[in-house]
DNA sequence: CGCCCGATCACCCATTGGGGTGACGACGGG
DNA sequence: CCCGTCGTCACCCCAATGGGTGATCGGGCG
């Protein structure tokens, strides 16, 4: 960001260096000053234009960033986050036991702590609090053709 | 958007008149008519980044909007959009029966269809996919201080 | 009119999920 | 050294869930 301001600060110290390579006197006695200042300030503009679009689109794409303060508000340990985790998946115990390596008593546990901890009392609610509480990332950002891919053959 | 376009080209002509009003001539004397230009340039400049800053920053606050054409691509009901929008609560069957005021029977019939077109096995990757195909609205836009509303008394 | 579809409800059944309790090894701080 | 915490696992119990089948009723359409 920063650097995008020293950048332009140099850009526009060339700027004034270009007008002499320019021999601005020339043109300013071919088209008249004023038309010379204007399209200086136009070609400015364009570059503040550029400069500003630049600045702006950093952080639109957030890539999400844990809200450790919360995280440790609750009590949630790194183990039980890890379960937190894999429930966004929406597979069963058995499948979140086998991903990480660990008993379906354990990963029963676990969600039965991370319930308490979270104040909920189902899967779906946890999921919604935490999300609500960006422990984990919001779904659904890609989307496309995927709705036309399967064309509901039933009823 | 246009309109902001418009409005930089008009902005642009004002400084051109602005210059005779200025008296460009007397200030390019006393400091140099680089200078004075760089001047101009550097005000240009500013003019674009404010200009950018405001071309870039309006899309942000999409306020959702259904995918219907998914919605009658999968041959969702009407009815069983209902159930989906109540399953969002995270509520079991027996208070989603009630809100909807229907038995608990025809809420899980409208649940296994609904698993069957979206082609899913449980609640939490029925609502995944739903939030993916922009059926119903993402989570998690408000938050602050909740974090903090439960120090966590327990371990 | 007969048919299909959406909506509603009922029933059965096996699995899963939620809730509670107890236990054991490891690790770190008072 | 003892105690608390974390991670792991086991067992029980019961309600909830997922899956399947069948039935009724009302409305729209050929």
């Amino acid at each position: 960001m920063w650097r995008t301001i020293l950048l332009s600060a140099a850009a526009l110290a060339l700027a004034v260096f270009a007008l002499e390579w320019l021999e601005y006197r020339f043109w300013a006695r071919t088209i008249g000053i004023e038309a010379f200042i204007a399209i200086v300030g136009a070609a400015c503009i364009a570059l503040g234009i550029w400069l500003g679009v630049r600045l702006t689109r950093q952080a639109p794409p957030a890539p999400f960033q844990r809200n450790d303060a919360a995280l440790a508000s609750l009590g949630i340990t790194p183990r039980e986050y890890d379960v937190l985790l894999a429930m966004t998946a929406g597979d069963g115990n058995k499948a979140m036991a086998r991903t990480l390596g660990v008993s379906p008593n354990t990963v029963k546990t676990h969600i039965a702590r991370l319930f308490d901890k979270l104040d909920v009392s189902s899967r779906v609610q946890a999921l919604e609090r935490a999300r609500l509480l960006r422990l984990i990332p919001g779904t659904g950002d890609a989307q496309g053709d995927m709705a036309d891919s399967r064309p509901h053959p039933d009823g």
